[in-house]
DNA sequence: GCCGCAATGTTGACTCGTTCCAGGAAAGCG
DNA sequence: CGCTTTCCTGGAACGAGTCAACATTGCGGC
């Protein structure tokens, strides 16, 4: 929940003209995290009136490539994109309903995980800067209820309940 | 590299029944880890003369369901499949050109990283079963050449060099 | 060995998220 | 003020994946 004048001055730090769509775009993703882009686009025309889904797939892009926003897709969902961007977070992904949670990570910076504890590992040579961890499991809501079926895996859905 | 027969008795072992297409599909990702549904489809042909192309995508659901193979899908690749399963092994992935390594868990078991050490976590109730870790950095021959440019991330790509 | 049914495979059209295209209008910013 | 980036309208294309209806084929039972 920033506000406009912050969002801005992000903006312009990131080397990009100050226009409606992006604000739009930019506050509509720390407004819902971890949402598609369908909602995106509403939550922008919510805000402006009309923005045209290719303003706001362009500038979805030129955010994630400025590093202004995420985008995570987790199996079987949609691209989905995020504001939490620099402290290298990791994601709990409920197996049955989709919803996605941020989990802080313990130790902070990139790469809070190595491949390999001491030397010799199975691949020297391999630059890791970042360890992306998705955790796997149901969120408390579907565990209450026991499982419709045991091979209920409709896949990631929409939706940030 | 295992013999028709093991994979056929594996496919019975998950109370499947033994078709040539599967068996097809089976082999082909022993053969090829980390490719694309594509791939397998090729390889699957090369096997067998002809495969519709969803007698594969069909298979592969089946298999990955019973556990025989696992899907992986890091960030802008499309799916691919892998024969290596139960050992909850991770991956390395290159930014630059796509490749995709084993690495194996230090840990052993599923999950093998929990999200929060010790009580009082941020997600009670929610029930990890699993975390899936992707190093993203770059291999041995791409971080040779100098990186053609800053931005070069043409996501994971094709091919297993 | 042979039958019959349910599980599989085939075919071909189709969905859906996403990207690309092109020409003209609008609007940032120096 | 003018140049350049960005946006718009509105298509059209794309590729991975899915659906549905019909043909085929494993395999347990006879």
């Amino acid at each position: 929940m920033p506000d406009p004048q912050e969002l801005e001055r992000v903006l312009r730090a990131a080397g990009l003209r100050v226009t409606r769509p992006r604000l739009a775009v930019l506050h509509a993703v720390h407004d819902h995290p971890h949402v598609d882009t369908d909602v995106l686009i509403g939550a922008a025309r919510a805000r402006l009136g009309t923005v045209s889904h290719q303003a706001v797939y362009d500038v979805l892009q030129v955010l994630t490539e400025r590093g202004l926003v995420r985008r995570i897709q987790p199996q079987g969902s949609v691209a989905r994109y995020e504001a939490r961007v620099g402290d290298n977070h990791h994601h709990l992904v409920c197996r049955s309903c989709g919803v996605i949670s941020d989990v802080d990570c313990a130790a902070g910076a990139a790469p809070c995980l190595v491949p390999w504890a001491g030397e010799s590992p199975a691949h020297p040579d391999f630059l890791v800067d970042e360890a992306e961890v998705i955790y796997w499991g149901r969120c408390a809501s579907c565990a209450a209820r026991p499982a419709v079926s045991d091979t209920d895996r409709p896949a990631a859905q929409r939706g940030t309940p």
